[in-house]
DNA sequence: CTTGTACAAATGTCAGACATTTAATAGACT
DNA sequence: AGTCTATTAAATGTCTGACATTTGTACAAG
């Protein structure tokens, strides 16, 4: 892999971490393979090796890279990613062609996790979480018949997710919920949205939002279930 | 704050990140007081300014600090430090003085999230997730009734759970594991450790085991949430 | 075939100058 | 007196070139 694929850069150096992150995230090199040189990406790029060095530091924190002096940088393994990291989120945020075993991996662990969540969150919201739930469920609905409000639609849907982690009262879920937020929105834009599987969509978030109200923790975990069947469809994952 | 009751610190760049970070931790700095100038911290431990400003960038990366071009370095709110940062767990690692409420937190995480993740275990646990919990167990029966074995003990029951995560083989929940470590080291260098306990948090785990190995998902979630209840009862949240 | 040496290549570190942002201050005009 | 503006100082951000350190390789001596 070469950087030539790599669209132009411009902007600071964040941009430059961010634009080498997501080619790797979506998989452009294997792990083990031999990353560019920093003057090669530096004249590639045309920056300075400052901003070269400042990029691959982060890369490098985030576990994506490892770098040993006079050997160069190998791409490292998805296993060794850190993919709770915050810079990871942030780079994640806006990226659509996610590599299929991170897409899987990710639903897998939301369909374990959101049930348990959505249990606390009947247990412990308050009138304040509820009312987040609510503002974030009528959003989906109003802009679920329209096709150019697309995007508000998957912003009130990431919303609702991450008001029900909020919900639990627990600092560490609701960091998670933070950190899943663009993950969620990843796994949004690669559902189908049909008319139909858009309206069945919404009758399961309402259950998980009466659930919660009525401070009903099983039926909260059976529902978060059932939206999360629904994604699984959308994403072609089951049928 | 002045750096002057700082440890003189020896090493690479890492430990002055370490270094400084731990100080935050303990409190030493409160949310808002400004940080000290690059070429202070620098002068004080008689390093580069380039060292200073790697150890800031990985603070900053971590949410503790903020920084801004021309009005100096800020210590952020408690509420924004990135605590599942692997980086903060690894600063973490080695203090024992927790937050209080920080402790409750985590217990309260992993009592909902542990059985959880043992079930998913029994389902995809290998012969070597197999091996590993068994090593670690063994390891902890072996050092269960020696004062002086008292940290290797620790050492395997963290193993445990670190396995127990590992083997439900999903990406982001043996990251949590990972992240977890020295939260739950913690955790159990904060507990009571008498004989008969010991001996009824041994029995606790063997079960995890047996329920893991008998691929009995159902069993397992009942098995993990009893260690945890043997654990509250050791931190004195529950008698 | 092994070992040692020299060399090349890559990342790591340093020091200094300069750029940019921000806050404070002094001064001029109304 | 008050307010706006220009200047200055102080802090972090960036660039550049040189040098240090680590690693892999080629080659020759034993």
């Amino acid at each position: 892999m070469t950087l030539d694929a790599l669209p132009l850069h411009q902007g600071g150096a964040e941009n430059l971490a961010r634009l080498l992150a997501q080619a790797l995230l979506a998989g452009h090199w294997q792990p083990g393979d031999v990353f560019p040189r920093e003057l090669d990406i530096g004249a590639h790029f045309n920056v300075s090796r400052n901003q070269v060095r400042n990029a691959l530091t982060s890369l490098t924190a985030a576990g994506l890279l490892e770098r040993t002096a006079g050997r160069g940088t190998q791409v490292r393994d998805i296993g060794d990613w850190h993919l709770l990291d915050p810079l990871m989120s942030e780079w994640m945020s806006g990226l659509i062609n996610l590599d299929p075993q991170l897409v899987s991996a990710i639903y897998a662990f939301r369909y374990s996790a959101e049930p348990v969540v959505a249990g606390l969150a009947a247990q412990a919201a308050q009138a304040e979480d509820l009312e987040r739930l609510d503002n974030a469920f009528m959003g989906m609905e109003k802009t679920a018949n329209s096709a150019e409000a697309r995007a508000d639609h998957a912003e009130y849907d990431v919303a609702f997710h991450d008001a029900t982690y909020r919900a639990s009262h627990n600092l560490v879920w609701r960091q998670m919920g933070h950190l899943l937020r663009p993950s969620i929105m990843a796994l949004i834009h690669r559902s189908q949205h049909r008319t139909d599987t858009l309206d069945d969509s919404l009758a399961r978030h309402r259950q998980v939002l009466e659930a919660i109200r009525n401070r009903d923790a099983h039926a909260a975990e059976t529902a978060a279930r059932e939206v999360l069947r629904r994604t699984a469809i959308d994403l072609g994952i089951v049928s």
